[in-house]
DNA sequence: TAACCCATGTAACCTGTTACATGATTAA
DNA sequence: TTAATCATGTAACAGGTTACATGGGTTA
């Protein structure tokens, strides 16, 4: 359902090809959405026959031809009306919840080690995010509007990432304690 | 791909039926998983068929017949064996954050009301965490080993709700400075 | 010579949502 | 009398994932 507005969303700055379209997918928007590449093209192929955005092909040569796609005035609209939609709460999909949830069926160096490989990714993506805002974000009053917005959504990601940070090293010292207690999920 | 697991989980304490599932998933699995009863009936009936759970039909005078599935020891090793594997990083799907990445389109009166219709969900579900956690998990030393897992995903609910709060009241300062500077999106 | 980038797709499949269906009991 | 609770399901559809396909150009 929302795939359609994130796109219209990415190519609300300016156009871009389907390709592009997935890696911007993959660097900012895939932040908080993410779609494969099939997905993209599928969506792109409706919204151009909805008259939400236009084509222009464009051949290439030493590459393989592209297609075009820029927001049409009739997409702006689309846009702007859903924005002002009231947005539903995310549906919860977390699996290392429902893994911690029932931890007390394995030993806890088995969670641990669960839980420091999802910290890995945690860390490494909280750095990326850190990196980004000191390439681009530092000197805030001179970025352009759209710019103050994407600044608005990167914060959040640092926020996020931190409290899991925080989150994990409470669980990681409430796990060693039971360790050292040890009575739980010998198997 | 999850909720098998998802369910395993929430029968690891005690048997229960589809129906108890269904809420159990709404109230504190549900926090973190969640799935509607048509799913949850159609993966009972897999897991029966996979030999991971057990049922029971029950005759009920006043009310409906009900069955009690129990997890197998099969389950508890799969169960088991799941929990040990690497979890993926969760796919990000937060439709306010493309609203707020795009919110450069509309006035920020608007962004500024859907953020507020957000916060209101958030502040309600801090509020939930907070009594659950205030009703049950005051004690911790007295907690069955179960219950203090249970009380580990509460608090990453309570730390990550309070993250979102924070960013709200970032994200509306900023808001508010742009409404006074009142460059954008008059539409 | 292997892998990756560019660029776009089809097809099968799995997961998740929404609508519909039944029917008795109990609380507002 | 209206709605909610208990209790279980079918069916259609929408959304998302994985596998497969093509093919030249560039980098290691």
């Amino acid at each position: 359902m929302s795939l359609k507005y994130a796109i219209l969303a990415a190519l609300s700055s300016q156009p871009r090809t389907g390709y592009e379209l997935s890696k911007k997918i993959h660097g900012s928007i895939g932040f908080f959405w993410s779609a494969t590449h099939q997905q993209i093209y599928k969506e792109l192929k409706e919204l151009d026959s909805e008259g939400w955005v236009s084509v222009r092909a464009v051949r290439q040569s030493e590459k393989p031809d592209k297609k075009i796609y820029r927001l049409s005035s009739r997409g702006v609209k689309e846009l702007k009306k859903w924005i002002a939609e009231e947005a539903h709460f995310p549906a919860a999909k977390d699996a290392l919840l429902i893994k911690i949830f029932a931890g007390h069926l394995v030993p806890p160096a088995v969670l641990m080690n669960v839980l420091e490989k999802a910290a890995t990714h945690r860390k490494k993506r909280l750095k990326q995010f850190q990196e980004i805002m000191s390439a681009h974000f530092t000197e805030l009053d001179s970025l352009s509007e759209a710019h103050q917005f994407q600044y608005l959504t990167l914060r959040r990601g640092i926020l996020f990432e931190q409290a899991w940070l925080r989150w994990a090293e409470e669980t990681r010292k409430f796990l060693q304690e039971t360790k050292r207690a040890g009575i739980v999920g010998e198997s």
